[in-house]
RNA sequence: GGUCCUGUGGUGCAGUUUGGAGUGCACGCCGCCCUGUCAAGGCGGAGGUCGCGAGUUCAAAUCUCGUCAGGACCGCCA
């Protein structure tokens, strides 16, 4: 039907005769003698010169065929690529008509999300969405091409499995053969990739959609895209080697640049530091552990485990009711409180530097000038201090770190970081046992085995695993692991857990029953294709590159989904729906 | 499960604090004019149950309660 894309046109075709299809961008109407026509398509903008009779309305789909022709002097536009030309003498055919669009075309309006997704099929037209689903495509192919490279074989596994009670809330499908059972969506393919390394595949990957029926967020779709591989007779070490090549392939594909190594920071001093498992590396304002400061202090709310302290430069601005509603932040996050304290000239001639803070009277001087020396204080900074368990102190001051220093999402490049060392287990339940970080077939660290043997309680939680993350810029990307293939250590891990002999079995027998048949070392990991794109494409949302994602209630607003199906649908599958609950309260 | 924010012609906003007639701005839409525009320009016009429901009041877009929808976050996401 066409001859060119509308964007692809340049002076080159100067009198050539083309055709191009597209969608009316715009019209500039002087008579009925002259009018500009902007066809539209993903190639870009083209001007069509008409006479003002033609009935050409905003995102009217047209044919045009017409000779092309440098624009006259003076007329042309530096900002469009085909600034230089226009289509004249034009054979218009108008393939539809089009009602006004919902929202404005421009790429100037913030449109109300839940407007565009009513209307996808349009935003999708639009210049962000071409570009955002077109560097998803390049990072699809980048990852095939990166792991192809390295000899893994792409091996599709089952959507439809049997439902494992860990982990997330499962997205659940009725058997209409078997009224009252339910195949399990995959959260992801786990078990799968690990039973294809006990059947020889060696080195396999798949680009996997997993389902998960959890709350959404700004990075957390129900469905989401992984790069998802395993490999045999592979180390840590190695895992890292095939990841680090697929995400510095598409990064490059999309940027131009390949990263460098990615460096690594352990599990233990991401908390410390950044008090969280997935730091935003790209800005400082670290955590300093100030607790050894307060070990004798009258301060009672510094009678504490922990007691750490984060630097705000130029903070001291803050005022007063910002510094409240940062207060009632933590506290809502599940703190006690926060202490702030603006770094002030000292009075008098010895100059210096004071604290000044509504608690600075119930701290001692060496205290207050122990703060100072350790956060590296500086006048006009604001220091904010929390005193509490270790981990809540930590995790604290790591959401208030992020809620006052992190960049835009288009600054500060692309900090990718291993976080490596992850402990094997991350808390101890109300039972005594030990609540695993990762799954139950996670190695533990080859130099914390021989603890593990003998460890009871508390000391369970300094036994590291071999489980590691991929993070980028504060989102976690993806996780992995060296897998348990022994069933000796696997037996002292279910142990551990809790978990019996026939319980493993009944959750976990077909894996178990497939490493008695000869299974090999293996590892392996997972990244998010949603999340990486994002990223690289500059969104702070991943809803923005997928074509059709849900809402934050997990509703399509296009298709309406979810929505009843029939009641004989229902009896077909042996289903019945109770009455809503009512609020007694 | 929880906290916070936002719902006003097709779109984006202002108006809400301190109640007084659906008031305003920009874009879009429809009609007319205009032979070099490109965020075209000029003139005119249409278009709103102020998310929905109660309550308070002589009077509610505005105050109160509830509810629905959307968003950010905490929990959750082995």
């Amino acid at each position: 039907m066409r001859t060119h894309r509308c964007g692809d046109i340049r002076l080159e075709h100067a009198g050539e005769t083309v055709t191009v299809c597209g969608w009316v961008d715009g019209r500039r109407e002087h008579s009925q003698h002259l009018a500009f026509i902007d066809l539209r398509d993903y190639a870009g903008i083209v001007q069509v010169v008409v006479d003002g009779n033609h009935d050409l309305r905003s995102e009217y789909v047209a044919r045009i065929t017409g000779t092309v022709a440098a624009r006259l002097d003076g007329t042309a536009n530096a900002n469009l690529p085909t600034g230089e030309i226009e289509i004249r003498d034009c054979t218009v055919e108008v393939l539809s008509t089009a009602e006004a669009p919902p929202f404005p075309m421009d790429e100037r309006t913030d449109v109300d999300e839940t407007i565009r997704l009513r209307h996808r099929y349009v935003d999708l037209r639009k210049k962000r969405m071409q570009k955002n689903l077109r560097t998803r495509a390049v990072v699809n192919s980048a990852i095939r091409s990166a792991m192809e490279e390295q000899g893994f074989v792409e091996v599709e596994t089952p959507m439809l499995i049997a439902s494992t009670p860990e982990g997330a809330r499962d997205f659940v499908v009725p058997s209409r053969q078997k009224p009252g059972n339910f195949y399990a969506l995959p959260q992801s393919p786990q078990i799968f990739k690990q039973l294809c390394m006990v059947g020889g595949i060696d080195r396999y990957y798949q680009i996997a959609r997993c389902m998960r029926d959890e709350d959404l967020r700004a990075d957390r779709q129900f469905e989401f895209m992984q790069l998802d591989m395993e490999a045999s007779f592979v180390t840590q070490e190695d895992v890292f080697g095939f990841i680090s090549h697929a995400i510095a392939g598409a990064t490059e594909a999309v940027t131009g640049e390949r990263p460098t190594e990615i460096p690594r920071i352990t599990w233990d001093d991401a908390m410390e530091r950044f008090g969280s498992d997935k730091p935003d590396t790209r800005f400082g304002m670290e955590l300093v552990n100030l607790t050894d400061l307060f070990a004798e202090t009258e301060f009672n709310a510094f009678k504490a485990d922990r007691v750490m302290g984060i630097r705000m430069p130029g903070g001291a601005e803050f005022s007063r009711s910002k510094l409240d509603d940062l207060t009632d932040m933590v506290k809502r996050w599940g703190g006690k409180g926060l202490v702030w304290m603006k770094v002030e000239a000292a009075e008098g001639e010895q100059g210096g530097l004071t604290l000044n803070s509504p608690v600075a009277k119930f701290c001692s001087e060496a205290e207050l000038a122990g703060i100072a020396e350790r956060l590296e204080a500086e006048e006009g900074d604001v220091l904010f201090l929390v005193a509490d368990r270790k981990r809540r102190t930590q995790h604290l001051l790591g959401l208030l770190r992020i809620e006052l220093g992190r960049p835009p999402v288009t600054e500060g490049g692309f900090n990718y970081l291993w976080v490596v060392d992850f402990p094997l287990f991350e808390d101890i339940n109300d039972d005594g046992k030990p609540v695993p970080a990762h799954h139950p077939f996670t190695m533990p660290h080859p130099d914390d085995i021989e603890v593990l043997e003998t460890a009871e309680g508390e000391a369970l939680l300094d036994v590291r695993s071999q489980a590691y993350d991929l993070v980028l810029n504060g989102w976690e990307l993806g996780s992995g692991s060296v897998r348990i293939h022994r069933s000796d250590v696997q037996s002292r891990i279910f142990d551990i857990l809790g978990i019996g002999a026939e319980e493993a079995q009944l959750k976990f027998g077909f894996l178990l029953d497939a490493f008695k048949y000869g299974a090999p070392p293996h590892a392996g990991f997972a990244f998010g294709i949603d999340r990486v794109t994002a990223l690289l494409a500059g969104e702070e949302n991943i809803r923005e590159v997928i074509a059709f994602p849900k809402t934050q209630s997990g509703a399509d607003p296009l298709t309406k989904a979810p929505t009843p199906i029939d009641t004989s649908h229902l009896t077909e599958l042996g289903l019945q729906v109770l009455p809503e609950e009512e609020d007694f309260s």
